[in-house]
RNA sequence: GGGCGGUUAGCUCAGUUGGUAGAGCGCGUCGUUGACGUCGAUGAGGUCAGAGGUUCGAAUCCUCUACCGCCCACCA
């Protein structure tokens, strides 16, 4: 048999794909442990932790594209001969995974958690995560991913759970952790707090009113909230308001009769808006709780955590503010106070996950502080030394500042200080079950001492931060733990290094030992940060700031931020639209290599990308054109053995080969550079309209009828130009490469494997040797 | 309100440090039984949003304008 009969059909991705992973995960050369002793293995390393998807469903084509990406510089640091890791995982996803789950109960049952319990909850939703996991896991082997299952991680396993208990109660212990009476964003749907970054604002037209309160004209959009307000606020500079002196009192009639009021001057009142004067909400309004804090005003609860009125409303409690606030707006036209009604519009908070109205309400919540000054015991950060006073913000600021991690593209470092710049403490408390629990144990009831105990009482703690159950040493009460959650970011914080061995293995990984005991020392800082930029302030800032907090380092060097997948008309994807275009049936239909082209090719860093099967299709003909090149020159050169040092090259095929140097020089650049979308455009431009079109056209006169000397110089050629391509073309599309690979490389009766090292393609050396990096 | 992008061929987009505009798809014409019809050859098509400036030279740098998009924000 000359030639693979394999060839004599178009080439099958369908077929193909599946069987070329499976021989890839059996030779186990994704582990960096396992690489074979031929392989020319630098001492450095490369590594890459994978952005967690979310446990709530299947991968789309945003995680195909993040996934390509990294395999791209996977595979082609692995081909340079580093010590590659690229470590999967998946992420519990508090809140939308409870949703998600909850809600599907309660369609399904018609129960909700509370009907549930908290345990019962919790066995559900694992089962639901157990199975997405589980595909998603081989979604992403369909797509060619090429990490280390052997270390895989989960955002809420034993080792993650550590991590985090470890984290929270070191930050706790260094005073970075505090537990406050502050105002958060209460969701009354989802019952829970969220975070700033959670809310999205829905434009809402509503009517702005002005209310006469007492001798001032106040204005408000919120009429329902009112019923407290007992403080009127006016800029100290406003002189239309200078004959009230501040805290003065004043008895004037409000909604459910004669109230005292107090004046107060602050200068967050803004003299231009409305009529310059407004009363305040602290428990409900962010601006207020903070004039409020300014002037130790009384602060009181109107609204409920479902939502309702409480008794301070009178003859209104017990009543959902949205339909409260006509009949408010009602009593106070009746009783002659309403002055002005205007149509306003204004953005309205709602919860991202849950679509429910944000209530802002005062609670005790836990919170890490930002701006805290604090000692670092070790730090290798730049511009910051060991032992130095510093702050979380500082951390995070410096370390991109100094130029130790580099964004890419460029322009989102202004964004992300900007967005430091604005930063306040982060609310890390959720009031949902589904999570890391928070490690926080509470002495009810209080301790009464055993006899002989009664002078320790001072010494007894009422808060016990610690991973285990705590006893009190001097009573018999037992401790209880805090039934929050924490925000998904704070473990996913820990992510580049969590899933490294920390703490377990934190002091004794040793650099250069194998094995995962020793990722630490070998793998951190990883190197590249692959992921989408909407997330670049949930998560990157997150990393930034708890590993150089916890570690002194960063945790990686570079950020590579990718955009947004749009349909072909820049839409974005949604089930609604019907537009979505699922990563497994383009596998399916087009070959996942097809896929994976179409997803770099065009698409720079940070910006949007717009896909459709017809770009997907006209990738899927490259890789078919790739096999019948391969099939064209393995034809030609039956029982030629390929010469690596071939020197007798014709001047013809001299200037040709060099020209194919130039070329992989410069798309090597380009994969040092990041640009994938250059260098693989680059390699399919020549392979198709210069190595085709050209090249392959003219050799078919050359070996039909050309001399012996030029017969044997362009086989050479064609044999050394077609290896280097698929080993350039491999961290693209690395199904097809690694088929034509191997059926070349079967010794067949005329053809004899390439050396006696040819293995699989996915660990070949490089095609262009020295140092570009 | 603050910040950040974008505006290049019919469509979707590239254009790395300034050196007389590129790709894919689509379209026109022609061709080809053995690498490939998932093909080949060839062609049409752009005052690079507009104005001004810097420069020997600008799609690329600077300023302004217009339109589009995204992010952030406690104007009650």
């Amino acid at each position: 048999m000359p030639l693979n009969e394999k060839f004599l059909k178009p080439y099958n991705p369908q077929e193909t794909e599946p069987r070329i992973y499976k021989l890839w995960e059996n030779s186990g050369f994704f582990n960096p442990d396992n690489l074979p002793k031929s392989y020319k293995l630098k001492t450095k390393s490369f590594s890459i932790v994978m952005p967690p998807p979310n446990a709530t469903g299947v991968l789309h084509m945003g995680h195909a594209l993040g996934l390509t990406i990294e395999d791209i510089l996977i595979r082609y640091k692995r081909m340079r001969g580093f010590k590659t890791l690229w470590l999967p995982g998946t992420d519990h996803a508090a809140i939308a995974t409870q949703a998600r789950v909850e809600k599907e109960i309660y369609k399904k049952e018609g129960k909700t958690r509370h009907h549930l319990g908290r345990q019962a909850l919790l066995k559900r939703i694992d089962a639901f995560v157990e199975e997405n996991r589980h595909t998603m896991t081989s979604q992403m082997k369909t797509m060619g991913a090429s990490c280390d299952w052997s270390r895989e991680a989960f955002t809420l396993d034993e080792p993650r759970n550590l991590a985090v208990r470890t984290m929270f109660k070191k930050m706790y212990d260094d005073g970075l952790i505090y537990r406050g009476r502050r105002i958060v964003n209460w969701d009354p749907k989802g019952q829970t707090t969220i975070s700033d970054d959670e809310i999205v604002y829905q434009e809402e037209k509503t009517i702005f009113y002005y209310f006469k309160y007492g001798p001032f004209t106040i204005g408000t959009s919120r009429p329902e909230t009112k019923f407290g307000d007992k403080y009127v606020v006016m800029h100290p500079d406003d002189k239309r308001y200078g004959k009230y002196q501040d805290g003065q009192k004043l008895e004037l009639e409000w909604i459910n009769g004669p109230i005292t009021a107090t004046v107060v001057k602050d200068k967050a009142v803004d003299m231009e808006f409305g009529s310059g004067v407004m009363t305040i909400t602290p428990w409900h309004d962010t601006a207020d709780f903070d004039i409020a804090e300014r002037h130790k005003l009384d602060k009181e609860q109107i609204i409920d955590e479902r939502g309702k009125l409480l008794p301070i409303a009178g003859e209104f409690a017990g009543m959902k503010i949205a339909d409260a606030r006509a009949k408010v707006v009602e009593k106070l036209r009746a009783k002659g106070l309403v002055a002005k009604e205007e149509p306003y519009t204004h953005n309205l908070a709602t919860a991202e996950r849950t679509g429910g109205i944000i209530e802002p309400q005062v609670k005790l919540q836990w919170f890490v502080d930002v701006n805290k000054k604090f000692k670092i015991k070790s730090s290798k950060l730049k511009g910051i030394k060991s032992g130095s006073e510093t702050s979380l913000k500082e951390i995070m600021r410096q370390a991109v500042a100094s130029g130790e991690i580099k964004i890419i593209p460029e322009h989102f470092e202004k964004t992300y200080f900007h967005w430091i710049e604005n930063l306040r403490d982060w609310c890390v408390s959720r009031q949902i079950w589904y999570g890391h629990r928070i490690p926080v144990w509470y002495h009810e009831p209080k301790c009464v001492p055993r006899a002989g105990h009664e002078s320790d009482i001072e010494k007894c703690k009422e808060i016990i931060v610690a991973g285990e159950k705590p006893r009190c040493e001097f009573c018999d009460a037992e401790f209880i733990q805090d039934p929050d959650t924490l925000d998904t970011w704070f473990s996913s914080g820990l992510w580049t290094f969590s899933t490294l061995g920390w703490p377990a293995f934190a002091e004794t990984a040793t650099a250069g030992k194998p094995g995962p005991e020793n990722d630490l020392a070998n793998y951190h800082p990883t190197d590249v940060l692959e992921t989408g930029y909407e997330i670049l302030f949930f998560w990157v800032a997150r990393m930034i700031l708890i590993s150089g907090y916890a570690l002194g380092q960063i945790p990686f060097h570079t950020v590579y931020l990718h955009g947004t997948v749009r349909d072909a008309k820049g839409r974005k994807m949604s089930k609604s639209l019907g537009n979505g275009i699922d990563p497994i049936d383009v596998a399916k239909k087009f070959g996942a290599d097809a896929g994976r082209m179409a997803l770099i090719i065009g698409n720079t860093p940070g910006t949007d990308t717009n896909i459709s099967e017809d770009k997907i299709r006209g990738y899927k003909h490259f890789g078919n054109k790739l096999w019948n090149i391969a099939r064209f020159i393995l034809e030609n050169t039956e029982g030629v053995s390929h010469e690596e040092n071939f020197e007798k090259y014709a001047d013809r095929d001299a200037k040709l080969l060099a020209e194919a140097q130039n070329l992989l020089t410069d798309v090597t650049k380009d994969f040092e550079a990041c640009r994938f979308y250059l260098a693989a455009e680059k390699l399919y431009h020549y392979v198709w309209h210069e190595f085709a079109d050209k090249i392959i056209e003219e050799s078919k006169t050359i070996i039909k009828s050309g001399d012996e000397k030029e017969k044997s110089s362009r086989r050479q050629f064609l044999l050394r130009t077609l290896e280097q391509l698929l080993k350039a073309l491999h961290p693209f599309i690395p199904f097809v490469t690694e088929e034509i690979w191997s059926l070349w490389h079967q010794p067949t009766a005329n053809r004899q494997p390439l050396t006696a090292k040819s293995n699989l393609l996915m660990i070949q050396e490089w095609p262009i040797a020295g140092s570009t990096e």
